[in-house]
DNA sequence: TATTATTATCGTAATATTGCAATATCAAAT
DNA sequence: ATTTGATATTGCAATATTACGATAATAATA
């Protein structure tokens, strides 16, 4: 029926997959590189850097933002995005200890 | 258009993206671990454990195996999917040093 | 108040993903 | 040779994703 039976599968296992989810597009990996790159966390010109429409890039950044990978918040006057380095530690861990265990029980 | 522009984007983060949209499903990440808790490999019983159709579970069987993540072997008589442990410590770096890079840099 | 710059939202088209019934394939057992 | 059991493939329907033009919203500036 082609929707995602995400009730049959683990809280765990849900948000593992919606994190994934958020990384399986190169435009997100290219912002969140782009964006830590930056000094200011000023991400005006994103839309140049990443070559794609500004409404294509604003949707990229509002998939990331859901969660919780990115803040947007206001520094004087420009609306400025920014890793959320609390989120970014916590997601690191979730998926590291996803590889661990794994290599841990592996056959 | 809907259809994602690869080209634009460079190899790195295609592959990056592409080894997430593997995990960037609750039952694959499911299918993961269960055959990684399997001793012998063995994963006759993964319909019934995934609790998805057969064709469903051989389908997303066949995602996961594409990037490597996984190995079907004839061991004696039965067909025995096993993680492919070279490739999955290539992801698990590839990963681990996206998300160290991020962190290092970020803003 | 109008203008400008920046970002968000809407609407829509093209394509991809998800799921399963039906069917095919293939090897072992009868 | 036929049946059985396990897995793969096909075909199709429902839904999700990707992308962008048009437009709205917002805030600073002239």
């Amino acid at each position: 029926m082609g929707v995602t039976k995400t009730h049959i599968f683990s809280v765990k296992h849900n948000e593992l997959a919606k994190i994934a989810k958020v990384m399986a597009h190169p435009a997100r990996i290219a912002i969140l590189e782009y964006i830590s790159r930056q000094e200011n966390c000023i991400c005006t010109d994103l839309v140049e850097e990443i070559g794609l429409a500004q409404p294509t890039v604003s949707q990229h950044l509002n998939e990331i933002k859901k969660v919780g990978l990115l803040l947007g918040t206001f520094e004087g006057k420009n609306l400025c995005y920014c890793i959320n380095r609390e989120r970014w530690i916590e997601v690191q861990q979730l998926l590291s200890g996803f590889f661990l265990n794994i290599n841990q029980n592996c056959c």
